[in-house]
DNA sequence: GTATTTTTGTTGCAAATACAACAAAAGTAA
DNA sequence: TTACTTTTGTTGTATTTGCAACAAAAATAC
């Protein structure tokens, strides 16, 4: 058996941790540049779908995307005609520190990717995507509180 | 760009959530899951050596593995020409447990590989093991304190 | 030999994380 | 319409996480 999901844990924890040194100059704590890069990104998103689209915890999303709100990188609007959903928007501070996360991320690819030829990269990216969709499909199910069989 | 490491991201969310759920009936915590396979492996490391393996902070380890150890699943054994370091052990306890969690693991490994052939996981196992080398080196020095320039 | 640096381990603290439980709006079924 | 279910958001609480700072043993430099 190869074990696939323990190197890439280990490259995901790498990765993360060194990101999450680099943004404390620019006062964002631990984790939120995940946040806010997909609130640029999908501007008018609810936090719920944020979350999905991280894969974190609703409630942890709800209190990174807060403090985010609280710090002035993002805003929450209403929407017209649903009272329950909070659209989210990067303020200009929020956009303004975007392209420097942009930076980060893709010099961390750029040293992840080193030694790769390109076509390489485009397998990796392909194979990436369908173990991605594979997993968030139990990911979505044992969140609901449902029981893998096995 | 390909977002490389946003599927890694994605992907190593979604399993350890998995993974942390599934295992709170075997009063493993989370995280820890973790620490008990690496030391069951590699009995007699240090913890300093599996936060490095792991890839996370050497502090988050020590007290990951102080639980461990406090619900009896590891021990740790004073070195004989060493003062200074403790080696890892697992008890009965904790090797009674490490086949559920290779199986909850081997399982997970499998959905996340559904649909790839052979070749291709070799593939993808051979790219991500490149990945990964290249980005600990990036870890290890900013982890160390230094300044990455980009 | 002594002095300095590195390794290994610990604890204090602040913050993130996630489960549980709740509430309210929206959507669906009857 | 009313009843039920799902979606979306929040808060209470316990736990994990990791940076800072410290201590002591070991390794290295001199």
């Amino acid at each position: 058996m190869k074990e696939i999901l323990r190197e890439i844990g280990m490259i995901a924890r790498a990765l993360d941790s060194i990101s999450n040194i680099e943004f404390k100059e620019y006062d964002l704590t631990r984790g939120q540049y995940l946040y806010l890069v997909r609130i640029c990104e999908n501007p008018g998103s609810i936090q719920e779908k944020v979350a999905e689209l991280i894969k974190v915890d609703r409630t942890t999303a709800a209190r990174s995307i807060k403090k985010l709100e609280m710090n002035g990188f993002i805003v929450k609007k209403e929407d017209e005609h649903n009272k329950k959903i909070k659209k989210l928007y990067p303020t200009e501070k929020g956009k303004k520190i975007f392209p420097i996360i942009k930076r980060e991320n893709d010099y961390s690819n750029a040293v992840a990717l080193d030694g790769l030829s390109e076509e390489e990269i485009e397998i990796l990216f392909d194979l990436l995507q369908r173990v991605r969709r594979n997993i968030e499909k139990d990911w979505e199910f044992v969140k609901k509180g449902n029981k893998r069989s096995y």
